[in-house]
DNA sequence: GCTTGCCTTGACGTCGGTGTGAAGGCCTAG
DNA sequence: CTAGGCCTTCACACCGACGTCAAGGCAAGC
């Protein structure tokens, strides 16, 4: 599988992949004239590496979940490695939905307070 | 006042300052020798700038609250166009919520399964 | 007059995951 | 032979709120 049908296969852009591999995250033979060749498992691995990214991970967090899956894990995230990640982000969203939230308490407020203000300043017209 | 005095009263720095002027939010005279010269309202609007930053606002959405404070108002946000910007901020932070609520729960699921594995690994052990 | 410390503008660096070229090589079909 | 479509590396652009450095002007105390 050259660089471009594993790009579609995975939803991605062939440039996406070569970042991927700068990084240290997918891994791919070459042909004799340069060009990368890539394996079936690199499909689950280009997976695997976009839902952790959509979760908020880092590129560095995810290294250790690809070598999870490459060590013939079911999933990447069973290895104590990753789930020393897993916990850490764990960590990192929960202190984030707790400051988003009280963000959005605080918007409430506001537009509460303002609807009020809107309130009084039509009862002054009448 | 000038900048440095601001700038430390307000809890930011000189470079803050001048990036706020740029993008139309604090406003300064001028001495004759070029030295910006500040009135002691801009404090207040700093503080108020600084707090819809730290909401996740950007300097864009943030110009309507400081219109609202210079046209003399008790909050930068009981104006109709910053209630514009509340809302439109609010319905992001609700989103932004439920997104990162579904990360959490995908976290915790991981992890629990992870666990699980482990325990089972260690049964086979025995 | 010299040092110290404030101020000025201008412009590049940061972080991270890509997009988007440019310039060129390889391969296949017509 | 050539056109087009794949591939290669190199390298700049992006977003956003600043940090930071450079080169210089101004003010005040000794």
């Amino acid at each position: 599988m050259l660089i471009g049908e594993l790009a579609e296969r995975a939803g991605t852009s062939a440039r996406t992949l070569r970042y991927y591999e700068e990084h240290g995250l997918v891994e791919a033979g070459r042909d004799a004239n340069g060009y990368r060749r890539y394996g079936e498992g690199e499909l689950r691995v280009v997976h695997e590496i976009r839902a952790l990214l959509a979760a908020g991970f880092g590129v560095d967090d995810i290294r250790p979940f690809v070598a999870c899956l490459r060590a013939g894990n079911s999933a990447g995230h069973v290895c104590p490695d990753s789930v020393a990640v897993l916990r850490r982000r764990l960590r990192e969203v929960e202190g984030l939905l707790d400051q988003m939230g009280a963000v959005r308490d605080q918007l409430r407020g506001q537009l509460a307070q303002a609807i009020e203000e809107r309130e009084i300043r039509c009862l002054r017209i009448r």
